[in-house]
DNA sequence: ATCATAATCTGAACAACGCTAAAATGGCAC
DNA sequence: GTGCCATTTTAGCGTTGTTCAGATTATGAT
């Protein structure tokens, strides 16, 4: 299931450990939610001792950092991949939609980088790590509205977009829309939804 | 510091175990967030054995259920005292506010009741109880626009309150507004932001 | 009043977890 | 080769949720 020559180098030392078990952890992520994730189990993946971890990352806290930074780094690429225009309220409307789908695609990443208890927020790769995730996001809502305070509107329809993530996420659009699929949502509702019900997609200073 | 009449009635049977446990864990949460929380320590302090939660419970979800049905309930009454006028935008405007409040208010509370993993939404009280506690805030989403499509509206609506009460409880407003503690948040930046940023706030279609 | 039955609670056990520290091992510079 | 240092193992501690047999109390029928 996962990179084979990841794990397992030769002998007493690993040779990878550190990458090997946050491949590990992602993975375990992936598959059973952030709940379902304990340092034993990664160190088991990795094929190494239950102690081994501690020496690269000190606690399951320090990995579950590492992990957290690889997901601002994959929202940040997603994030970066929508095409843009000169349209600002179209280029908007393209970055939520891709913010959303990003939480639907990896909701175990998603979750991690917004639980303050798993994460070292103290980390100063941490901050930077997240300010270079949304950085198109910020540049594109100035771009729109010049005239606004910078951090209200960044703040207001970032709120915005984390709000459908995390609600979505959570299934509460199932629970308004009627029992629709995740998948259903992200492809077919989310798109319509942003279109015409956001207040944040149309060109309102062009 | 908790009531002191809910516990132990006398002897053998505690005589009122259910709502002890349940007001122990709402403590605990209150005191040391949603983490702290342990099955064990609930029953400590309800001055009980380790295995009696079982019996009322089955398990640590099923009184966890119980406290976030119990916070879903304390929202509602919240989001219901709002002051209500014939300017439904005005009118979100506020209730917007309580909910955000709410959130700061009671973080663990607010954490608990949208942590799938930790409660169990299967139960047939837990929808009834979300449906309840927004039902004012629907009510008044559908009085300042009805000719939107009721379901698209509450949903943008509630995921951009959601969002701000989130992201303020992870303390990204700390990080936006340049280190502004939770009550100047609240109490100054919070209304003015929601009566100048907040594009849900005015009355579009008076 | 007596007694069977149901409800309630105890206490011990089990498996799993994160963390710590001492010991063992291997690579590497000299 | 030899000694040092990074790395990994192993064992142990304290904690957790869950299960279950048994003890205790309440209840309701007779």
């Amino acid at each position: 299931m996962e990179n084979p020559d990841i794990s397992a180098k030769s002998g007493y030392h690993h040779g990878n450990l550190k990458v090997a078990l946050i491949d590990a952890a992602d993975a375990i992520i992936r598959e059973k939610g952030v709940e379902g994730f304990s340092l034993r189990e990664a160190a088991r993946r990795a094929g190494v001792s239950i102690g081994a971890p501690a020496h690269h990352f000190g606690s399951a806290t320090g990995l579950l950092t590492e992990v957290a930074l690889l997901g601002y780094d994959s929202l940040g690429a997603a994030l970066n991949a929508v095409t843009t225009s000169d349209d600002a309220g179209d280029d908007l409307q393209r970055l939520a939609l891709a913010y959303v789908r990003f939480a639907l695609a990896y909701p175990g990443r998603f979750r991690l980088m917004f639980r303050p208890d798993l994460v070292n927020r103290d980390d100063p790769r941490y901050a930077q790590a997240s300010r270079q995730a949304l950085s198109d996001f910020a540049k594109t809502c100035m771009r729109r509205d010049p005239t606004a305070d910078p951090m209200a509107q960044i703040f207001i329809v970032w709120s915005s977009i984390h709000g459908i993530a995390s609600l979505a996420l959570d299934g509460k659009a199932k629970y308004l829309f009627d029992g629709v699929t995740t998948d259903d949502f992200a492809a077919e509702i989310l798109p319509k939804l942003l279109a015409t019900a956001w207040p944040f997609g149309g060109n309102d200073t062009a």
